[in-house]
DNA sequence: TTGTATGCGTTATCAC
DNA sequence: GTGATAACGCATACAA
């Protein structure tokens, strides 16, 4: 049916050893029948089977992505995480390497659920995505020594590392952008302070103000939980102040969203009286009225550093040399600004 | 290092093809030794080597997943693929296959391309995704005989077929939705027409309105490109007509958040004098004022119905009988209509 | 530089 | 019911 390398080999009179150094570009060969096999195979429309390839190899040239979407059932979208997907599969595809999509059904019952499918597969190394780093059967995937990179998750291990994205500098851009802007009652709307990305972005926001010498009166610190009504009640609480801000750092697009349109209810303008930065740049950033300023997580960045060192490890651990220390050093992704309408000049003093 | 079949029969005190048989339940083996060598399988942690076992099954168990996603580096999201890749995931999880993401990338240049990762990789099956319909590769991977299902993409073929949302009775409902309430001069701003999905939803909406004994002046079908700007232009067309309309079905969110926003702008109110009904239920149809009534697809039962016409094409191709023609009938999937504020009662006449 | 032979871990085809 | 053994398609150690 298909042909196989053995029909190469006849084709071109030399044994199957010679096509496949060859076809490998492997040394030990004369250019001469080198450039013929190759294009006696071309023509034959020779395709190496993978299966046997790696089952000789050892090793598919494939990673795995562990990825529990469970949570889709219920209905919750986590777009950003899709996002991160295509990020990583368009900087795969331009390593050779092949993705595969595990479904983690039984990964909470057996605690080597991971290692199984990465063994089964032959995996070179796998990515973890919206999964509990709690996990034990995450914990047991790290410790059994295969290259694994958490994106937005953060796992660290003999051959594992995490990417994620710079959420104090993102803060920090958020705030200096409104600074640059003429803006000195800069507030914020945080997350729950117990989640790490929302503990960053307040901190970020706390060491730039602290680092332009602007002041951070009490009540310019207000926690929400992510979704649009709690953006609402944060906001009335601002407007409530004696002195109220005139601009507002917000850590989530909803929650910005939710503040834009009390500041509009209450009679008065964004950006005009106040000023509103977002944070994740989701779809309906810029699709809302005014357009939301926020900070944009780079996906195709994370995309292409979590293979980037995925592949360093995966080298690495094939070479059989020691781990490089910095292949298993988180990489934090720069947040980019982006400008749109919600934000603008500070107010004349008045 | 890993645990092999041939230990398993060592310690099992029978040969290798006594293990391959009871472990795969194939008949020939007493029940007692069968027993005995799942016992001491499970006690050894024995995983059987897939990419072996499927060089001498000629199947993998895998299906490839072909999904261009290159869109994505110019910025542009279509959230609906995704949810339609988490319905497939999630349906496949049940079901034993895995699932491989091939990124298309010499797609457009080599007709091949795509028989040439399935046959690689001995895929049994592959699912399409985002890609054109009208590629040449997608033709010739589909006249390869290899069963594939377009998601949301119209192919056929003697082992092909295709699932997606039923939107003649999507565009049905909406139209139905609008005559309850009162509505007689209902217009549409429809998709590109050289679309499948965008020619059924405006089919649905002429024979719906052709049902009802409404009428379809002049004017009253606009096209648009899905994109918020062209629903602008569109209700712009619209409000220009001598016979307004009194309501709009708009093929698309992103479009019907444009002409809500035109409508607005024009000092007329929403629904108050111009109901308005989207279509797919985006992320943002929730989030926009007045918050936009749609027609949602349901993503989750079209990765079901996805992987049942696979892995029937599949076990049909395997069990070498002739392909059941049920087995490459389209399967429309029922659109619901989520009822929101941007719909109401028709103003009374005036 | 090239060819021969062996092994990768299974399943399947024969014998027995 | 069970056991040798030959594929499956490829890469590579060793010989030549």
């Amino acid at each position: 049916m298909a042909v196989d390398i053995r029909d190469v080999a006849r084709r071109s009179g030399v044994s199957v050893a010679t096509v496949s150094r060859a076809l490998n570009a492997r040394p030990g060969v004369s250019a001469e029948t080198r450039d013929r096999v190759v294009g006696i195979a071309r023509e034959l429309g020779y395709l190496p089977n993978l299966q046997a390839r790696s089952l000789v190899r050892r090793r598919s040239d494939t990673v795995g992505l562990i990825w529990d979407t469970s949570y889709s059932s219920a209905g919750l979208r986590v777009p950003f995480l899709q996002d991160l997907l295509i990020g990583l599969k368009l900087a795969l595809a331009d390593t050779g390497y092949h993705l595969m999509l595990v479904s983690p059904r039984a990964a909470a019952a057996d605690l080597h659920a991971f290692e199984h499918v990465a063994s089964q597969h032959s995996l070179d190394g796998v990515v973890l995505m919206g999964v509990d780093e709690h996990l034990p059967a995450v914990k047991a995937l790290i410790s059994s020594g295969l290259p694994v990179i958490g994106l937005d998750l953060p796992v660290r291990g003999i051959r594992a590392s995490y990417v994620s994205t710079d959420n104090r500098a993102g803060a920090a851009a958020a705030v200096r952008h409104l600074a640059s802007l003429g803006h000195r009652r800069i507030a914020t709307i945080a997350g729950p302070p117990d989640q790490l990305p929302a503990i960053d972005r307040l901190e970020g926001y706390r060491e730039t103000m602290a680092g332009l010498e602007l002041a951070v009166p009490d009540g310019y610190v207000v926690h929400g939980d992510y979704f649009l009504d709690s953006g609402r009640a944060a906001m009335r609480a601002l407007l409530a102040l004696d002195e109220r801000p005139t601009a507002v750092f917000v850590a989530g697009d909803s929650m910005a969203i939710g503040a834009c349109r009390t500041v509009l209810e209450a009679g008065l303008d964004v950006p005009g009286d106040i000023s509103i930065v977002g944070y994740d740049d989701e779809e309906l950033a810029a699709v809302v009225r005014p357009a939301l300023t926020t900070i944009r997580q780079d996906y195709l960045a994370m995309g292409a550093a979590t293979v980037e060192l995925l592949t360093d490890l995966i080298t690495a651990r094939h070479a059989g040399g020691p781990v490089d220390e910095s292949a298993t050093l988180p990489r934090l992704i720069r947040a980019v600004l982006i400008a749109r309408e919600s934000s603008g000049p500070a107010p004349t003093a008045g």
